[in-house]
DNA sequence: TCAATTTAGGTATTTAAATGCTCAAATGTA
DNA sequence: TACATTTGAGCATTTAAATACCTAAATTGA
């Protein structure tokens, strides 16, 4: 079985993650995250640093420290979070990116850069404060 | 700058390769392939041999050898072969196929699967014999 | 101050895809 | 028949991304 798209581990921590945060007053520590959203505590660790350094979060060492939101969650879509795991979502018109292309006319017929484009109009559409 | 859909060089190499065969009646080795996608001739070898094995194609070794159609391209959809390079599409609902959620509603919203669904439907509609 | 907790950051490992290499097998041509 | 050409097949290497691990630094509370 092969998978068209796939999201990185990476991005949905991050979503899943800053929506679990939001939900919390008082923060929620990488553990919990870990555990609520099944993955490893290492990788959470590392993707809530880059929110952190992004600006969407505060941190908070020692005992019942954890991550906290630090920008209104109604001022967060889920295309700020995506991009600042990922990078700035790209949409080619060649799924190759080949500066040679065989034929005059892609054989993709630009279904997927629609594709992309439509999934970065969700990605937009959302804001955290919708899943509070 | 990241992408959320990407082809594999495997899936373009096929795609591209039979219809490149199809427009020749006498065959293309795999040295013409190669040049013709830009892309490496080991991996040209590679996914035309899978071709073959799948009964698309048949080969023929030798001086003046290459690849030759075997089935009718009118009969040959883009599904067809990208699926012999890639295995079966999977459309699944959790884009991060987890058995575990901590939300009730998914952040997705199907947006992933209805995505899939579009390229599946694309790569379904078209036929080698549009490309001759 | 000491111990426990928790994030920070650097490094290592894993994985999958792509690529490269080598030799064998088949075939056409001189 | 001998040679050049071309695919077949297996294995090794390279590369990049993702994921995991390990130690340091900060913080809290007893």
């Amino acid at each position: 079985m092969s998978k068209v798209f796939s999201l990185s581990e990476a991005a949905s921590i991050a979503l899943h993650g800053i929506i679990l945060i939001a939900q919390e007053k008082k923060g929620l520590n990488v553990i919990k995250i870990a555990e609520r959203t099944d993955t490893s505590k290492h990788h959470v660790a590392k993707v809530m640093q880059r929110l952190v350094k992004a600006g969407y979060l505060t941190s908070q060492r020692g005992p019942s420290g954890g991550f906290l939101m630090r920008k209104n969650p109604k001022e967060i879509n889920f295309l700020d979070i995506y991009e600042t795991i990922e990078g700035p979502i790209e949409i080619s018109e060649c799924p190759m990116d080949k500066q040679v292309c065989p034929f005059n006319k892609c054989i993709m017929n630009n279904v997927t850069s629609k594709m992309t484009l439509e999934f970065k109009n969700y990605l937009e559409s959302q804001t955290v404060e919708q899943y509070l």
